[in-house]
DNA sequence: CCAAAAGTGTTGGGACTACACCCATGA
DNA sequence: TCATGGGTGTAGTCCCAACACTTTTGG
């Protein structure tokens, strides 16, 4: 045991950046809270805090959202590690930074321990940010962009039941691009991962458009072994 | 500061998996160290250590791949941070993983500090290996697969001077499959970074093959703009 | 009956696959 | 001159981009 005490140790964190869709507003959103302790007190951050000894690093991480944001049940995956010397005033603290996608209508914001409120706020229009955290926030928008384009993790972003439209949306918000209209179908459907419901769209003033959910069993099987997923 | 001071720290160190291939033996290799303090004193382990105060992570990772293998001047990437409660004897110590790509024949293997000695191991011949290092070395691997695809990082594994052979060899003996011949050269000579040299292979008992380097400039370039690099 | 979005068919071209073949060299 | 790998040509296939069109619905 002697051992570990020659060195210093640094204090850590888990941050997490949780992305959701308005698809009113056609954007890509993060949820910031205000921060209701010092350093930064009162500045917009990313949800996060120390991790506890006894407790993994994602266990840390989702504790830390539904802590602070009172987001819960999402699909979380580990970021980057940040640790330069100086992104803290409190001194050395090296952070974990996780990303989270979720369904915005299915999760109820909700601040509460070192966050006075928590607020969706789109990518592009962001306040200034306490921290490395606008740093940390644009790894996760590169990794986003990215992974969106060979791994099936937009789903993820999408209500229970959706159309093939709002699944297009997501893609033409995240790349920032049009995609044609017939070619994402075919591709999509090409993939085989959709459970076609017996419901339509409703309180549309036009043609409704048909629901689908996504078939876990073959959703996971794509998953697994090694898809190729480009649109 | 009395913030923080609420909190116990872990210890934070670095683990780097360096990859490099063996032409002769066409298997790929990483370098394992030999232990010469405790815990797991005399086992076999990713070469790493503890983060000093002041370090920025990667640097941390740079110096201790110097001190332990010898090895400088590298390609390095963050892999993932480990953490899990349980993952180190000496209590709560969670590691940052990187991994390296280098071509053996320009680095020379010294062990110092730390290490006993430092050995190139086959990935599918190695040592029962200490701490969570196996988990560690997979995660590297699979990395390595996936990134290769899309990335031209396979670059990193060559000698300066290279045959397209080489190059194809890399791919073949990484992804675990045969390429075919024609194929691989029209791809690789479509993506336009390679610089043909004057110079032919040495010392072969057939027809030499063209040597190749590559063109930093419009490698950096493809790097940069998001390429599409599937084999 | 019309606006607005849902949903479909088709074609040309480019890229990838799968071959069979010729070339240069040392022994 | 032959064994060995280096290096090339090309036809068929499949996938994808780029269009223009029909269908359904609420107001």
């Amino acid at each position: 045991m002697s051992f570990t005490y020659e060195f210093e140790r640094p204090g850590l964190t888990v941050d997490g950046v949780i992305f959701g869709l308005d698809f009113e507003e056609e954007t890509l959103k993060v949820v910031l809270v205000e921060r209701d302790v010092e350093p930064f007190e009162g500045m917009w951050a990313l949800p996060g805090g120390f991790v506890r000894n006894g407790e993994s690093l994602e266990d840390a991480a989702l504790r830390e959202l539904r802590e602070e944001t009172g987001i819960k049940d999402v699909f979380l995956e580990q970021l980057y590690t940040f640790g330069k010397p100086n992104r803290d005033p409190r001194g050395w603290v090296v952070s974990v930074a996780y990303y989270a996608l979720v369904a915005p209508d299915q999760h109820h914001l909700l601040a509460t321990t070192d966050a006075r409120r928590a607020e969706w706020f789109p990518v592009n229009k962001l306040p200034k940010l306490a921290f490395d955290h606008a740093e940390v926030l644009q790894t996760a928008l590169q990794r986003l962009r990215g992974k969106l384009t060979y791994a099936p993790i937009g789903f993820e972003l999408l209500p229970d039941k959706f159309s093939i439209r709002q699944l297009q949306t997501l893609y033409e918000i995240v790349l920032g691009q049009k995609l044609d209209n017939r070619n994402f179908r075919k591709k999509i459907f090409s993939l085989d991962v959709l459970k076609e419901l017996n419901e339509i769209q409703t309180g549309v003033a036009h043609r409704a458009a048909r629901l689908y959910k996504f078939d876990e069993r073959k959703y996971k099987q794509l998953t697994r072994q090694g898809l190729t997923f480009e649109i």
